[in-house]
RNA sequence: GGGUGCUUAGCUCAGUGGGAGAGCGCUGCCCUUACAAGGCAGAUGUCGUAGGUUCAAUCCCUACAGCACCCA
């Protein structure tokens, strides 16, 4: 860092290699519970330890690194608690995917063995992401790194667990849950993605019982009824046939019995209100083990329930001679049949949705099994009314608020939760059943989970040492919902969680406000009786340039590593935040982080330009006092000034684009195109004062600049600001946020923006008339104020150094200079002569386009001005605007015309 | 079937009850000693359609159309 100079072109790979390190070192992401300072707390989406960082990611870590950046600069005691999740099902797939090819199953290494493979797996692995969130840049507290399966966090499961259990919060069950055959476990209905798939509606026919004395006597010719369904292999499992108690065709009807072809199982026809009049022939084959509105019909009716598959969706004892069989072939095989015997009356198309595994897409099958469930809806109660009822001091608020009808919508409708897994890999859960001893007879109530922290020692009812553990594991976002406190050291009572909980705000995805946000919001509540976090900001997916999903399969993902390492992450950071519009989805192109990257190399160069004029003495220059500063230096510092005000409202507003947006207009349009050109003036003409204090304003704006930028742009920015500091502050990461600068700057500026307009004028006149830049031109400026003639007047160096004039008069409004350019501005004319510069006719072209233009505006304002009612029913201060308008505008175009005319026009 | 959101410049998207904006792209001029990953200038819009409220609607309300997503 001896050297000050910069290189001529931002090389982001030079500069971002160096900082993080640096930081690590002194340990600024470091947060302390007994800081004195407020304190500012976000727990960490947990990424799934196997996976690689993906654009969701990245977004989702850049808006939380921009949050923690601004407020530890803001003076806030920051955590950003970091970890990862151990994802039960996918990890547990991608070991057995590796086991795979080498040709063997879990079930051959044994349990014990497994979970052994799969925490080397984590431990080979595991750290990818992480060092893959360090590259971006993110500013967590790595020495307080998680993993959802260590033991402080599987601690906070098993006391979550058996506090429920309890409380008859937990139970364990005999339902209907999804299941999926491949992965072999249950899923929560959250875990199914339904899909909306071509397939078939099959009619088939249902013979009446015949024997009279068991039947009732019914309509003459009709011997069976249809029914309609679109998996008639499921039909092997029928235990009754519904149909609406007041559908007219079956009225005579109710009570009969059917014969169920193929099986020859005797079955009801019955009445039920859920029946669809209108679906088919308004008459339901019922399937209690394998439909969840059959099974709800079923328990209502008290319904067998026949289960027809095993595990493996293949058929079992129950399916006659289809035993064995997938249920793909044997849905083909029993449709063969059925018509090979008349059951089949007829075959439709048929769209219908078709759930499917998330973690393997296998098609999920309604499965009757044993499981254990959270009953949620007391818990929702209390999650319902922390959000409705939510105020600045207590509660949770939705940012953008839309998403708090999405959310409560679900929690009133919420069903209960399936929380055990039939996997190996996750939290076993604490139960443990009495096997008994050996030829003595157990207790009844034996057969009851013995739920314990602790393995138990024998059964607390006959005294048995035979005890045999669940073998079933918890959900994964069973664990993730303690994550906001189990992470703080929960059960324990620590000062972490004094300290930091609830938690500030939680930065996710929309995608998982039902998966994760419900359940923390739950959790929190019963377990701490306090939200987990005061704010939850809900971001927009991010999507390919066509707006769709990105996908391995479609091959449309956009690698955040390939941009980072293509143009700098930096850039890629800011791209992310200038894209993160509230509720939408972020729709990426490579171009636009282009875009961004051109905008670092124009901040290295600006700082560039600035180390290249800068002095060592410059650089420990404070701020020199506001009425020792030129108008130019005051109107840099009014528009910073306005920058930082709408940078920090819009930061802490999560407006993540409009912050990115503002810095960037500030950076390269106030400071770039307008300041620095402005300040060559002194820098180059100049020695003594004016040139000192030019420099010490360049520098203490350009300083200022990249603390506005540091929260997007952690690595450019810590590299030029370092390279500006003389000495105190130590880093970038730990200095202090912009606050406005004190002093009123808004006379002075204002003057600067009327010099800035006639510059303006002067390049349009140059431009559209071709003149080009070598060519000198001479300007005459005509204006009725007396002290705007006097500001412009000492201010007009700008003017010729900016716009290449070389004789410039200043006069009172007189005659008009002949055959010359006009431009009216605030009030003033400007005049350019042109004769023996260009052709006239081009000025005169120019000229008529810019009457047009005003006549046009005029035209809205007079149709205004001449309604009574504007007139009357308007504030004044807006009818006061249309008034003063119209007088400027007519003007304009008068002096304008008058202009056109004297060059040759014939404007009337 | 229920719900939510979207429709603004060629593209991607901001935005507001009183004169339509940005970035990219496009056109012209310029290698002006920070930057050609740049500078200066310029062109482009019945703000989805039809009604309504209002002195005033791109913005508020209603209906419709199209698109997207969520839930069943």
């Amino acid at each position: 860092m001896g050297s000050r100079e910069l290189s001529k072109t931002y090389e982001p790979h030079e500069v971002e290699g160096r900082w993080y390190p640096v930081w690590l070192e002194k340990k600024y992401f470091h947060a302390e519970p007994t800081s004195r300072k407020p304190s500012f707390c976000i727990v960490i989406p947990p990424p799934n330890v196997t996976g690689i960082l993906h654009m969701g990611h990245a977004l989702n870590n850049t808006l939380q690194d921009i949050l923690c950046r601004y407020k530890r600069m803001k003076g806030f005691n920051v955590l950003w608690m970091p970890g990862t999740d151990h994802a039960g099902i996918a990890t547990q797939n991608v070991v057995e995917k590796d086991l795979a090819s080498q040709g063997k199953k879990r079930q051959d290494l044994g349990r014990e063995k497994f979970v052994e493979r799969v925490w080397q797996w984590r431990q080979k692995h595991g750290s990818e992401i992480i060092n893959q969130l360090k590259r971006l840049g993110a500013s967590c507290d790595w020495d307080r790194e998680r993993f959802t399966m260590d033991e402080g966090l599987s601690r906070a499961v098993q006391e979550a667990f058996t506090s429920l259990y309890k409380k008859g919060l937990i139970f364990r069950d005999k339902y209907l849950i999804n299941w999926c055959p491949r992965c072999h476990t249950a899923l929560s209905d959250l875990e199914v993605e339904y899909e909306e798939a071509k397939g078939h509606l099959w009619h088939l026919r249902y013979p009446f019982e015949k024997d009279p004395k068991k039947c009732i006597p019914h309509k003459e010719g009709l011997e069976y009824i249809i029914v309609a369904t679109t998996r008639p292999e499921t039909m092997l499992g029928d235990t009754a046939v519904a149909v609406h108690p007041k559908d007219e065709r079956y009225q005579n009807l109710m009570g009969a019995f059917l014969i169920l072809p193929l099986v020859h199982r005797k079955i009801p026809l019955i009445a039920d209100y859920r029946v669809d009049q209108k679906f088919g022939s308004g008459a339901v084959k019922i399937t209690p083990a394998h439909d969840m509105n059959d099974f709800m019909m079923g328990n209502d009716h008290k319904l067998e329930r026949v289960n027809i598959f095993t595990e493996d969706a293949k058929m079992n004892e129950n399916a006659i001679h289809f035993q064995g069989m997938d249920r793909n072939e044997c849905r083909r095989k029993i449709v063969e049949e059925l018509e090979e015997k008349g059951f089949l009356e007829k075959v439709e198309d048929h769209q219908h949705s078709v759930g499917h595994c998330y973690r393997c897409k296998t098609i999920v099958e309604p499965y009757l099994s044993t499981q254990w469930f959270v009953k949620v809806a007391p818990l929702a109660k209390k999650a319902i009314a922390a959000v409705q009822e939510a105020s600045k001091e207590k509660g949770t608020r939705f940012h953008p608020e839309q998403w708090t009808k999405t959310y409560l919508n679900w929690m009133e409708n919420i069903k209960d939760w399936c929380i055990s897994r039939q996997i190996w890999w996750g939290h076993r859960i604490p139960a443990w059943y009495c096997e008994g001893d050996e030829g003595k007879a157990c207790l009844l109530e034996c057969k009851e989970p013995i739920v314990s922290k602790d393995p138990p020692q024998k059964c607390p009812h006959c005294g048995s040492k035979n005890l045999r553990q669940e073998e079933d594991v918890l959900d994964t976002w069973f664990s993730s919902a303690l994550w906001p406190f189990s992470t703080l050291g929960w059960p324990d009572k620590t000062p972490e969680l004094k300290t930091f909980y609830p938690t500030t705000v939680l930065v996710t995805g929309f995608d998982i406000i039902f998966f994760w946000v419900a359940r923390m919001m739950m959790m929190g509540l019963e377990f701490m009786g306090k939200v987990p976090f005061r704010d939850v900001y809900i971001h927009a997916l991010v999507r390919d340039a066509e707006g769709k999903k990105m996908s391995k399969s479609k091959g449309n993902v956009i690698d955040p590593l390939t941009m980072m390492q293509q143009y700098g992450t930096d850039a890629f950071r800011f791209t992310l935040a200038a894209m993160a519009a509230q509720g939408r989805d972020v729709k990426l192109s490579e171009n636009i982080i282009e875009g961004y990257r051109n905008f670092c190399n124009k901040i290295w160069n600006a700082a560039r330009f600035a180390l290249m004029n800068l002095d060592e003495a410059s650089l420990k220059a404070p701020l020199p006092d506001s009425k020792n500063l030129s108008a130019v230096d005051q109107w840099i510092l009014f528009e910073l000034n306005g920058t930082i005000q709408k940078v920090t409202s819009a930061i802490e507003n999560y407006n993540f684009d409009v912050a990115a947006m503002e810095v960037y207009q500030f950076f390269w349009h106030d400071f770039c195109d307008w300041y620095v050109e402005l300040a060559k003036y002194h820098l180059y003409e100049e020695e003594g004062e004016g040139k000192k204090r030019t420099q010490a304003v360049l520098r203490y704006v350009l300083d200022q600049s990249m603390r506005l930028l540091h929260p997007f742009m952690p690595f450019i920015t810590e590299e030029i600001w370092q390279r500006l500091q003389t000495s105190k502050e130590k880093s970038l990461v730990i200095s202090s946020f912009p606050e406005p600068v004190e002093g009123d700057f808004s006379p002075l500026a204002r003057a600067m923006e009327e010099v800035i307009e006639i510059i303006d004028a002067l390049r349009a006149i140059r431009g559209e008339n071709h003149i080009p830049h070598s060519e000198k031109i001479s300007v005459v400026l005509q204006c009725p104020d007396s002290r705007k003639t006097s500001s412009i007047q000492s201010l007009q160096h700008y003017i010729h150094h900016l716009a290449k004039v070389d004789a410039l008069s200043i006069e009172k409004p007189g005659r008009k200079p002949p055959k010359s350019a006009h431009a009216v501005v605030s009030g003033s004319d400007v005049f350019v002569p042109l004769e023996g510069l260009v052709d006239i006719e081009k000025e005169m072209k120019r000229l008529d386009k810019e009457i047009k233009k005003l006549e046009g505006a005029m035209r809205g304002v007079d149709q205004k001005l001449s309604n009574q009612n504007f007139i009357q029913n308007a504030p004044d201060d807006v009818v006061e605007k249309e008034r003063a308008k119209k007088d400027t505008m007519s003007a304009q175009i008068k002096k304008l015309r008058e202009t056109h005319q004297s060059l040759g026009g014939n404007h009337a």
